[in-house]
DNA sequence: TTGATTACCATGATTTCCCATGTAATACCT
DNA sequence: AGGTATTACATGGGAAATCATGGTAATCAA
């Protein structure tokens, strides 16, 4: 298993689309990269999907290879392969962060998560996300609650690590 | 694998057939045309195939090869030869990128998928496809949205990555 | 010679590149 | 430990290069 992000930030996005990655990640986005050498920079893959997703979610070389990998693995002509395909394929930008450890969202993305000054960047394993701000305190967090309105009082969600918590 | 396509973008064709390839792409046509030297134009072969297509599939000159030594590999006679020669020697048109970054659709192929003045474009592994935007959104959005009506409200396709889904 | 195809030139918009600055984090020195 | 030098980060601005698109002239084919 790779190296994973953790953390999360809010970073400035200003009038061409450029923010900052968080440092951490930056590191995570090197040694991820099959072609990195020190000094140059990383490249990573955008996915941005269709319309009912809200956030953009931000690939590693070697993440999106393995993606990649499954997915060369389904079926030809399958209904399943050609969803992941258009997802994969057909809804992502594959970029690579700056000099100045910057990415470029370009207008398209940002209009369709609706940023406009400011982004908030969350790990989510071998991935990370970004979101408009708003939008995640209100859709994911939500969505947390619900789901943890259901367990216990006392409920702790370490038990998932023992595979427990399937059914 | 060579470098494999990503992305999709909405592009003018002018009177002349003429259409700006997306930029991105164009780098994947020359590091996949073996004869490509800094400076010239990438070649490419744009398959279209019979009158149930709907869509033009470009290749890369690398994309073409492999599919041409595939076939060669085929009992000369078999019917599955014929089928595939057919497709990819009869059914398809070899061209190159022009000195702006353009492609040149003969009218005959912008009449075979009824494009006017503005064309579609997606990425689709180690080839990309170009349709006429009414078309796609019809035919391959609807397509995917009756496929997800059929299952659970909060279904992720990604679970078909690891084989969960199969059956 | 006439319609079509190809080569050349032009331009506004976007994107990339390069340089700059303030601040925070870390290393260094005595 | 205290203070200072150094490096890393986050952010901004302008110049330069690239992109998408359009037009016109030259070339070709029948």
């Amino acid at each position: 298993m790779a190296r994973r992000f953790r953390g999360e930030s809010h970073h400035k996005v200003d009038s061409k689309g450029r923010v900052s990655i968080p440092a951490t990640f930056r590191r995570v986005l090197e040694a991820s990269d099959p072609n990195w050498r020190d000094g140059d920079n990383p490249e990573l893959v955008i996915v941005y999907g269709d319309h009912r997703r809200s956030y953009l979610e931000c690939y590693t070389i070697q993440a999106i290879e393995e993606v990649d990998a499954k997915i060369a693995r389904l079926p030809r002509g399958s209904v399943e392969r050609k969803m992941l395909e258009r997802l994969f394929s057909g809804q992502s930008f594959p970029t690579n962060v700056d000099e100045t450890g910057r990415l470029v969202l370009p207008a398209k993305l940002r209009k369709k998560i609706d940023i406009e000054n400011e982004a908030f960047f969350i790990a989510a394993g071998d991935t990370f996300q970004i979101w408009k701000p708003g939008t995640y305190e209100a859709e994911e967090l939500s969505k947390t609650e619900t789901w943890l309105d259901d367990l216990p009082e006392d409920f702790d969600p370490l038990i998932y690590l023992d595979g427990q918590g399937e059914n």
